[in-house]
DNA sequence: CGACAACATGAGAAATACTCATTTAAAGAC
DNA sequence: GTCTTTAAATGAGTATTTCTCATGTTGTCG
């Protein structure tokens, strides 16, 4: 008998474009899923997409299903939100401070679906305060920090988004552009320009330069994802950003990317919640979202 | 998770009025349901339905999520049939023959839904033949032969519908209105109206008469049943049909219904089909769709 | 009150959905 | 062409879920 699982586990193959990363998204085993769509496929008697493409590519049948499941998830989920409210658990606040530069670009379609289906929940992203996010969560003055460096604090819970991968940018006819990687040692020749926040805060560092013990022949900062932009276009230093971050950049061919070390350096976004606010049904609900729009609008992440 | 198991369980529920009816419908124990139903609610955080009440009366819970299934379901049965159909096993023939002279009622709408889903079936009611229906299931002059008593025919398969009950009609002002039941011995004094049939295929004579070798006064027949409900309700004789056959005319108290024993007579309704044609997509739809619409059409009918 | 009907509950059985370990197949690299 | 890498399939075993069975509880009606 068809169930919702098989119409999610769809979708999450189309958005993925491949069993093994829709296994990721719907947090299973490609094996898993590889045996769920072929009971599928026995029962109706009908393949319903060729794997042997990329991204794979569906058949009438599972363009069908495709159909039937666009059409009815949502619908499913508008019902699971009207059940949740009628549990009671409507009031809520949800002040959130962003730790990362670049995400406003995600989390701004976010808060925007979010305020639509939970009018009752007070959203807003206060600017301007200058004391440490985590210790504000904790002390109740936020509800939700994004952040990249999860920190151990008593009652406070960290539901990782997804992974990015830092990458390097640099200029287009920058001795670096083009190689398939970087060595840290390669950074003792470069100016690194930098948000103006922590050396400890920061990925290349952290994860990158200090274990190699290197540091950058010269260090400057800019406020702005497109002045450092510019800086690096132009020739006066390289930049590590997170990969998704770039792709407007790379896409219009103003800068090259390469990768940070031979395996790449990966990180997790976080969001900060205390844990009474865990099991909230908004608070699932926008990480939930929060999920779903960063897939879909930025590129090259992964599942957490 | 909410899967549509649950949205089917709900809507069965509602159908049936009560658990132990909703569990015969979709073929499960009382208990399966129960346990069912009781996860989800604890899921939901939210009861969905009133127990103490016949029928069961839905929280706001649950009528959101029966209204979610009546959204869902259908689309979900409209994609299965168009899956069916890419499965290639569009072609058919579904001619069919009713052994059952009341049976119409619930038959025509049937026909209808399914004309508009199964174009590519050709879909008919041959009359005026007067061959043997169940030899002629088996030497394809016809598909389907709707008939309360299966004989063991090779090749032939017997798909039950549903379980009524069969009724004494009587005048309202009869001796034996009123009564909770009536013996065999009763009807050793009253003539007996039946369709111009065999008595072998006459659950009174079979399951009741004859066991206890009993006889009526008299015996006449009638073509159709309003002429058998104006010969009863003048006081002219009793006769037994089905419990559905005969709702029309208590509710506008033409004539008194009594049960036949003290345990009443109950018979299956089943449809005949060869065995070939059991696996076809569009013969399950017919099924299913003739079950659904005389569980809604017909009033005191019961699961087989 | 006692009998009956509907639902709940707990324990164990059956079905199913998953994971792990391997194999097969295809696409790229050299 | 062979070697490597990546994706998907497969089989066996495990875990989980979902049933059934047997029994207990509660409410209803004569």
């Amino acid at each position: 008998m068809l169930e919702l699982r098989h119409l999610r586990t769809l979708i999450a193959l189309r958005d993925a474009g491949s069993l093994v990363e829709a296994a990721e998204r719907v947090h299973l085993t490609q094996s898993a899923l590889s045996h769920q769509i072929k009971d599928l496929e026995e029962r109706l008697d009908n393949p319903l997409f060729v794997r042997k493409t990329r991204p794979v590519e569906f058949t009438r049948a599972g363009q069908r299903l495709l159909t039937l499941a666009e059409q009815v998830l949502p619908l499913v989920r508008m019902a699971e939100r009207d059940l949740a409210r009628l549990a009671g658990n409507e009031q809520g606040r949800l002040h959130m401070a962003i730790e990362c530069h670049s995400c406003f670009q995600w989390l701004m379609p976010t808060v925007d679906h979010f305020r639509d289906h939970w009018p009752e929940v007070e959203i807003d992203i206060p600017g301007g305060h200058h004391f440490d996010p985590l210790p504000a969560l904790a002390r109740e003055q936020l509800d939700l920090v994004i952040t990249a460096d999860p920190q151990p604090l008593p009652g406070i819970h960290y539901e990782p988004l997804f992974r990015y991968e830092g990458l390097l940018a640099v200029a287009r006819q920058h001795r670096l552009a083009g190689k398939p990687f970087v060595t840290p040692e390669a950074l003792a020749e470069e100016t690194l320009i930098t948000y103006p926040v922590e050396h400890s805060r920061l990925d290349v560092f952290t994860q990158f330069l200090d274990p190699a013990g290197v540091r950058p022949k010269e260090l400057r900062t800019a406020e702005l994802t497109i002045m450092m932009m510019q800086l690096v276009a132009s020739g006066r230093g390289v930049c590590a950003l997170p990969n998704w971050a770039l792709t407007e950049y790379l896409e219009r061919d103003y800068v090259k990317a390469v990768a940070l070390g031979e395996k790449g350096v990966w990180s997790t976004l976080f969001a900060a919640i205390r844990e009474e606010t865990r099991q909230a049904p908004w608070m699932e609900d926008f990480l939930r979202t929060a999920r779903e729009t960063s897939f879909a609008v930025l590129e090259g992440i992964k599942p957490a």
